[in-house]
DNA sequence: GAAGTGCGTTGCAGGATATGCAACGTTCAT
DNA sequence: ATGAACGTTGCATATCCTGCAACGCACTTC
């Protein structure tokens, strides 16, 4: 691993909690002003970083670029996106579709219904894991090992009353999820929220995604979300055959 | 400047035309695979790039995390907001916020109406820099030399019969946009779109942002939609006040 | 089935390259 | 006017990066 490099983009997380000046990047780095200085130079030569008019630095607009490509190049998100928008139009509620990554679930596209409020806010930012139906299924699809190593290391934040508590609770729910081949979350991220979500599988059978439907239980119960499992699954499936490349696009229903 | 980091960072771009394998990387960058395969494993391990199951390398998650914690910590876009979700309830029709960085200027957020599709396709998109009602108004407040070189320097691409053929014409319609304090892109760069634009302030009085209001020609003609200027005129003039007036968070604490 | 090809990976020695230091220029507050 | 804080520069040192060559592995070819 290269040391200059490492410490170069160390100071992306850095700033992207707030701008901050040459002294204080020094610090948190631990090395001299004179080395953060041309390590700065560096990421703002290409873009990373921007220095601002009271000279501070903070994270840059080719950084936005370069995200928006990364996103748009993802096939299954290619694929899925006429299928979550059909299925949005049917029924009328928020669609969501979620990889796993290096440790992290994280939306990769949302088609919502009514409100246009800072829609965006939520594409490429990390789902919460022990609670997000698409969280599950992600990780249910995981070795046996891997899946308990990872499930010990995460925190259990208690967002309402129904969240994942630990550990176990939630590897027991995993093993549920990856037994009956589908998921929700009922409340346990925010308190009136329903999911009910459906895993898409790649050539071979492991899943490489999972996509669901999110709606307020002032607008839907939880029972009637649930009706909405089966064409969930439909729509989970016809992507999952279209992106093994099985399937063209004729045969969902 | 330092080569390592450099040669690193200009993965980056490499990789956002689509994933790579390691010999490719290499070539492109001009190094030993050993070298290159340092460098990726650095970035790996900073989740900057993401190895996929055929084992090429791609633009990784945190990319997508960064890029967000970025955008919502700009204050312009935190004060803007409210004050265009309140336009957009008005009037209806799409309301976009842009900057000026680095000689681009870029889409920082965005109210849509109507079409909820793809709508994290543009925030932190290089918006049409040469047509974009947003783009001349940012461009008209650099000073006069940079303004000229910076014209020069650009490709006039002919996205419609009414585009800005060329630096002339762009700078003549800078001259003029800088003089009447707002702009208009009339089908400049898609033959039915419209948007009228206005500039938002910072206590110096330099442009530091800009905001428009767009709408396809079937639903307003172009002189209906510029009924709305004043309206939009003073929903940036607020915005300016707000961001004025407490510019950073130390002193307004 | 054996030999060949393409790819990623490793350890190493040499030297390019990053590092910290000290000194200077500014800006701002006292 | 004086001092402090901060960013910036040139330079000598040695650290850390580089390219090489060899290896392992998977897959193709004869």
């Amino acid at each position: 691993m290269s040391q200059t490099v490492d410490r170069a983009l160390s100071i992306l997380p850095l700033l992207a909690e707030g701008p901050a000046d040459l002294g204080r990047v020094a610090d948190r780095l631990g090395v001299h002003k004179s080395t953060a200085l041309r390590l700065l130079r560096t990421l703002h030569e290409h873009g990373l970083v921007y220095r601002q008019s009271d000279q501070r630095y903070r994270l840059g607009a080719r950084l936005f670029a370069l995200a928006q490509e990364a996103v748009e190049n993802l096939d299954i998100r290619e694929i899925a996106h006429p299928h979550l928008a059909r299925l949005n139009e049917r029924c009328g509620h928020t669609v969501h579709l979620a990889v796993y990554e290096e440790n992290e679930v994280l939306y990769i596209d949302k088609v919502e219904s009514r409100y246009p409020v800072r829609m965006y806010s939520r594409i490429g930012k990390p789902v919460a894991i022990t609670v997000a139906a698409v969280a599950k299924l992600c990780l249910a699809d995981l070795p046996e090992p891997e899946r308990r190593a990872f499930a010990e290391k995460l925190d259990y934040p208690m967002y309402t009353s129904r969240s994942t508590p630990n550990a176990p609770a939630f590897l027991k729910e995993l093993a549920r999820v990856r037994e009956q081949g589908w998921a929700t979350d009922l409340g346990g991220h925010e308190e009136s929220i329903n999911c009910v979500a459906a895993p898409i599988r790649g050539a071979d059978g492991r899943v490489v995604a999972a996509m669901s439907v999110s709606a307020p239980n002032v607008v839907v119960t939880a029972d009637e979300l649930l009706t909405l499992l089966p064409l969930v699954r439909r729509t989970a499936d016809a992507i999952s055959g279209e992106y093994s490349g099985r399937t063209s696009v004729k045969d969902s229903v």
